[in-house]
DNA sequence: TCTATACATTTGTACCAACAAATATTGTAG
DNA sequence: CTACAATATTTGTTGGTACAAATGTATAGA
């Protein structure tokens, strides 16, 4: 079904319009088929995201600044988000102690553990509704869309 | 920049994590450019969403389960989004006289010259970001992203 | 060295969203 | 005509998000 449809549009949209609703109504669609699975575990796609960032690390611990460049969805609760992490045991933090304005945020091995388990559903789940394009298809989206960013 | 630059990932990505990392990102760039927008007029998006498609019902009023079809962001608070465009005078609600479980919601004129002011603001800075797509490049974007909800 | 400024994170607050349960009304099967 | 299920909306509660202000630390200039 195109956005249209979808959202049972009765006035024409712009070009503009109609790509902009499509673009946040396909990530609401996204979020709302991953959002069940991460709460199973407890957390939100944010968490996650915080995970992930910290994984690619390898080892060397990221400071808040770091992370929040990092994700996709920035803001300044990355302190709350991280203290739900270190309740769970996934993650850890001290004072740098080469500048003490900062933070060193490192993943455990039971986070690290439980990001893989989280992973590999999160794979699972993206690859059943992504089915439907080719490789070449995801290469176009992925072209497009950096092109709406470009220059920010 | 492409979306592996603008997260800074380190590790690779599979296609599909790349693609709906990329869907999220794109959204979550066009909600930040236009969110101070609707602020301005004490508003969120969700609420310029009910108004737009309060204005697609061309006079007929609208009851909740009608707009929450529709939403970009369905959730169960349309009741409470509802009550803050009552407060502004920009939407009456009253009981369907024909089923006393629905409502009826209407925009009113304030709401539609309100509507028009502010939509006109969200297509020109629509306008401005989607500036580095031709119009053929926002039909393929469109086509690819229908594809993605496709089965859904 | 005192002071101002920049930097990095945390905290307060107010609002918004998600989910479940509650309420009210209508339709329907026996 | 009554009990039960279905429909439509509202409300309570918990937790998340946004923004601003506050805190603590480091740096640089007079």
């Amino acid at each position: 079904m195109n956005i249209e449809q979808s959202i049972k549009n009765s006035i024409p949209l712009s070009s503009q319009a109609r790509t902009t609703v499509n673009i946040l109504y396909t990530s609401r669609f996204l979020e709302e088929q991953s959002a069940p699975l991460y709460k199973r575990y407890g957390i939100t796609a944010a968490h996650f995201n915080i995970l992930r960032i910290l994984r690619g690390q390898k080892g060397t611990p990221a400071n808040l600044s770091t992370i929040q460049e990092r994700m996709i969805d920035r803001n300044s609760n990355t302190t709350r988000l991280i203290d739900k992490l270190i309740e769970k045991n996934w993650v850890t933090r001290r004072v740098c102690p080469s500048n003490r304005r900062k933070i060193e945020v490192n993943i455990t091995a039971l986070g690290l553990e439980k990001l893989l388990e989280i992973d590999q559903e999160v794979e699972q789940t993206l690859s059943r509704i992504l089915a439907n394009l080719t490789e070449k298809e995801m290469g176009q989206l992925n072209t497009l869309l950096d092109k709406v960013r470009a220059d920010y």
